[in-house]
DNA sequence: CTGAAAGCGCTTACAG
DNA sequence: CTGAAAGCGCTTACAG
């Protein structure tokens, strides 16, 4: 045994040569076999024996090789991540929410950006599909677009998180609906009446799923929406600051409160609110959508928005796409995952 | 080859079968090893078995297994990429560019965030490790902190990128003095003369590093600063908002520009000039340094900074890692690699 | 020009 | 209780 530990490896490559099972179970004087099984813990041996190699192992730093492992088992243990947003804001809690889940049960994640150009995305695809990935979970930027990439005919299988997949799979996203209920509901619980509703642009699916909450949730208190439609523009401060502009010069008076589509679109309108000298929330309470913490804590006063849990979202995915690989059932569909409410100042 | 092509995959729970070299090499009548070295390109054969292999392959939709291939060669075509800034803004744009970087070469990226706790760290390292990373690239959102998890006794290659690593070590980092002085001999080509420095707390090793360039650049002018010290806060819109005042209150006068340590508190400072009526760039020029997109193109007027070129150095940072992994020779040390200038509207 | 054999590092029935 | 053998899918000398 000490003639193992210190005996000098074979140098590879100018590095130190992997030490593998075979060193272990020579120096533990056992078979390969024997040192497989003490090791793996499986199988009724001798308690000394186990014992020892367990020893020697640890005294050698052997380190198994998980691909001759996943050789022989057929499972790699690691799975594909594609994302077409690597800057954007929603990916980031996802994949922080996969990871977490998943690293926990020994599977490791492989990142792959797949941009516009969807030749380059799929010899991606192909490359995990070559490491043997025993799944895929592919995320997005919007909950209504695809990835450029075409995952129905891979055969492992795949999950959809914060992205659009095709019909039949599985897929996360956040009940939008319901959340913008959640922070409609808040406001009136404020005692506000003449709520605004400022979004972003109706070609994005939320947009339409944000305002039917705002609508319900008013409709079931008996209220109206302060503007018969909800008032659309881009996602941007700019919009939120004239939409404010707007809002003020409406000789018909004003609102008491704007629910807005999401925080940068809050941000722009706090801060024209606050240059014409209306206070927030005094005069008009705000709230936004994202929790983007950047914006949401840094405007003034900070902003009361709604999250949408991504990580979560990002864990159920993971969790999810686990079941698959691991041969349990999941029914096909399009699960809606709860919002919640981000109490800032901006709402009183 | 017809009977090849369309004989059904035997079934291998629940999923088809991965078609082998062996399938390949028995549609095409040839042996595993012809077929493997057809479909290499390596060695000299016929053409017309080469061929043949070829569109065998093809037919079947032969995808090569990489961990069989890795277990014989030694070498996985996988880094493991280790962050401790899953959401921010820094590791992000240096993620992409390793990937980018290291894709097209058919080396796939493990992603892995190591946080606080060390422990839960290390096991992700050992995990990599067993997965046989060729090398791992060690990145954060401080240049002057060091991952939790101890690389040093780690058998592959390590490079760091905008992270803080061992004496001896290979690192990339933003050269920041530089891109101050970029950001200041701007100013004065505008003509301004009374430029003062708003920056973040001095325990960041960038702000004396952006301080430096701030002051060289003066000195080079034959200028003074606005004031004898940087004005140092916290790295937010609130400190840019009220470093504003305090300079718009000194009797002594006002400067003619303000270079910011980030593009936070360039936006907080612009938002509190605008609120007093001076204007930007008329009045006082303001450059602030990230270019974080989302604030520095959201500013109004909208912001010129200095950008790290976070892209670049993590492309940089992969090829480093894959001439160590390929046995080139990289001499230690580390390099820091030049921000560029974005000019936008706020320095005129 | 082509193929049989050995082997990468491990696990798993099966025999002794 | 322990070990010999087969095999995961591939590549690479080497022999024919």
């Amino acid at each position: 045994m000490d003639e193992a530990a210190d005996r000098t490896l074979p140098a590879r490559n100018g590095r130190a040569a992997r030490v593998t099972i075979h060193d272990v179970a020579r120096a533990s004087e056992v078979s390969i076999a024997t040192a497989s099984k003490a090791l793996s813990g499986q199988g009724r041996m001798a308690v000394a024996t186990r014992e020892r190699v367990k020893e020697v192992a640890k005294a050698l730093s052997f380190r198994p090789n998980a691909i001759a492992r996943a050789l022989l088992k057929q499972r790699s243990f690691t799975i594909g991540l594609l994302t077409d947003d690597t800057y954007g804001r929603f990916t980031l809690p996802v994949m922080a929410g996969i990871s977490e889940a998943l690293v926990d049960r020994g599977v490791s994640v492989f990142l792959c950006s797949v941009e516009r150009d969807s030749a380059v995305g799929q010899s991606h695809v192909d490359a995990m599909l070559e490491k043997q990935v025993d799944g895929i979970i592919a995320s997005g930027k919007r909950l209504d677009r695809r990835l450029s990439v075409d995952l129905s005919v891979v055969d492992v299988p795949v999950v959809y998180a914060y992205c659009e997949g095709p019909e039949g799979s599985i897929g996360f996203v956040s009940d939008d609906r319901a959340g913008a209920c959640l922070a409609v509901e808040r406001l009136m619980a404020l005692g506000r009446r003449r709520i605004a509703h400022v979004t972003g642009p109706a070609d994005f699916a939320v947009v339409p799923q944000r305002a039917r909450g705002f609508a319900e949730a008013l409709a079931r208190a008996g209220l109206r929406p302060f503007t018969e439609h909800p008032m659309v523009g881009d996602w941007s401060e700019a919009w939120g600051f004239a939409a404010a502009e707007r809002l003020l010069a409406d000789p018909a008076g004003r609102p008491d409160a704007v629910f807005c589509g999401n925080d940068q679109i809050a941000r722009g309108l706090i801060d024209a609110l606050t240059l014409r000298g209306v206070a927030v929330p005094g005069d008009i309470a705000v709230v936004g959508f994202d929790n983007w913490e950047i914006f949401a804590a840094a405007t003034r006063p900070p902003l009361t928005t709604v999250d949408m849990n991504l990580k979560d979202l990002g864990r159920h995915a993971g969790l999810t796409l686990l079941d698959l690989v691991e041969g349990r059932p999941v029914p096909p569909g399009v699960r809606a995952l709860p919002c919640r409410l981000v109490v800032r100042r901006s709402c009183g």
